[in-house]
DNA sequence: GTTGGTCATAGACATGGTCTATAGCTCCTG
DNA sequence: CAGGAGCTATAGACCATGTCTATGACCAAC
């Protein structure tokens, strides 16, 4: 006799065993009693042993039944609780959301709607690791994160992006360059003075390298530094002109302690995408976020 | 979405898992590769979440798989871990089997079957509980032994009797009663010794009344014991005659220490009877045991 | 005896699980 | 770059089998 039950037997099984009564069980199953009953006798025919007396109030297990009842009991609460946790799952109840990005753009764009998911799904674990954009897409490719939010464009036939925030870098200056507050500088008078910018291998830097040269220019930063945090501290001492987002530097631009220099060309803004792996399914957690920053 | 699952389908869900490979589960089942496909799309469908990621290689679990897979796994080792048990008792690899009967009836009868079970199946742990009659009868009916050893008639229409030995009944006596040693002995003349028997409730001694009394007399002992042993201790130290079963006293009539009996009528032999619970299945281990007596 | 509860059995039916055939995709190789 | 060899997905047909209804047999209680 070859082991190779239905295993929906063993549900029967368990509602017989549990219920004490094959006509209690078809209840709890939405089955009728000869079904269950049939169901029982498949059963003990493939074991080719009896599971239960068959009595005038009901079923009992017998010794072998009681045997087989112990691992079927362990078996379907694991598969009843299974079924709880993928319910709970789906309605964001319960999971994780796992965000790949940079320092800033957390800070400054995602923040604000991880609040309101976390907000309306505060079963869902939250878990954030900051990187470079290669490293948020090797971080994806890895399935370390389920998103990233990176600087635009990527062009990765692997991924899914997603375009979503607008962001506008500009020229700020401390006090220090008092003097071309209220002026409109062209490019050329702008690499008189010294610049800072963000580090060679960042999206920023290579855009506006890029705009430079489209106008002819080379610009040459006086000092390169890692992080947005320095590139604002740098320019608020008066080191030097530093090329950042206008809306990571609205507070310092509000307070008057940086002012945004005016050029007498648009820079043209940058994009803020959401990508994920493409062909690959997102996790329930992952599409609703997605869903939200919409 | 309720959850009504066909558990057949987390059979499936199991060995896609296990093997990365809807192929390979396929096989695994010896099913086709678009069955266990539909298999698992009905499943990710009932749970309105995906289960893997498809690509060239095969499949792997999402976040939401693996967390299902971790109570699943579970769950099926615990269902094939039940059918090797089952298995096993089928073929009485394992199981116990318990005997009621009283401890004379185990030592002379029972133990050259049970020894010739145990070599047979030893697997099977083996429970003796002595007791008179109506106690095994009692541990029956409570469920606390699959099977009794006792003396017949046994008249209960919730037991169902096997007859399997006979027994035969006699009177024995030691030195002190040396001149009946070849004598041929009327009922009557025997009354005029005293008389050793088993305590009143036992079936022995219950049959030695009655055989008695069919003939017109009336039997009296002069000391009542309450077991075999002292039966025959009692009766080798001369303190009378004593009834017992002679298959009992085989050893001391072959060394001489007591002699039987012969009487001028024939003593009706008594069986002894392999009972157990009509209308109740028998375990495998006992239906064995049975079959093995007969 | 009758009623109301059990489980078992028989036979009909239709659901749905499984199949074959095929398409689409990715990766690897000559 | 074409072709082959993997993989999974889809469509549609079929029939096995799980489920039903109807009924029987049994037991306990009133």
């Amino acid at each position: 006799m070859s082991m190779t039950n239905n295993y929906e037997l063993y549900k029967v099984f368990y509602w017989a065993a549990k219920t004490g009564s094959l006509t209690q069980a078809a209840k709890a199953l939405y089955l009728t009693q000869p079904s269950v009953s049939h169901a029982i006798k498949q059963l003990e025919d493939s074991f080719g042993l009896i599971l239960f007396y068959r009595n005038s109030k009901g079923v009992e297990l017998t010794q072998e039944g009681s045997i087989l009842y112990s691992y079927i009991e362990q078996s379907q609460i694991l598969i009843s609780t299974a079924e709880e946790k993928m319910a709970a799952l789906k309605n964001l109840d319960n999971g994780e959301l796992r965000i790949g990005g940079s320092d800033s753009l957390f800070k400054h764009y995602v923040l604000p709607y991880l609040e309101e998911f976390h907000e309306k799904h505060p079963g869902i674990k939250l878990h954030l690791n900051h990187g470079t954009t290669p490293e948020v897409i090797t971080f994806l490719k890895e399935g370390r994160i389920d998103l990233g939010v990176v600087r635009m464009p990527i062009v990765d036939s692997q991924l899914e992006v997603r375009e979503s925030f607008k962001l506008q870098d500009c020229f700020v200056a401390g006090a220090r360059f008092a003097e071309i507050k209220n002026k409109v500088l062209s490019l050329e008078s702008l690499l008189q003075y010294p610049v800072i910018l963000f580090s060679r291998n960042s999206r920023a830097r290579m855009a506006i390298t890029e705009i430079f040269q489209n106008y002819g220019y080379t610009i040459k930063p006086e000092i390169e530094v890692g992080s947005v945090d320095l590139l604002i501290e740098f320019a608020r001492r008066g080191l030097g002109i530093s090329y950042v987002t206008r809306e990571f530097v609205s507070k310092e631009l509000e307070e008057g302690s940086l002012f945004e220099i005016r050029l007498d060309v648009p820079l043209p803004p940058s994009h803020v995408g959401i990508m994920t792996m493409r062909n690959m399914p997102l996790t329930s957690a992952a599409s609703r976020f997605i869903e939200l920053v919409r």
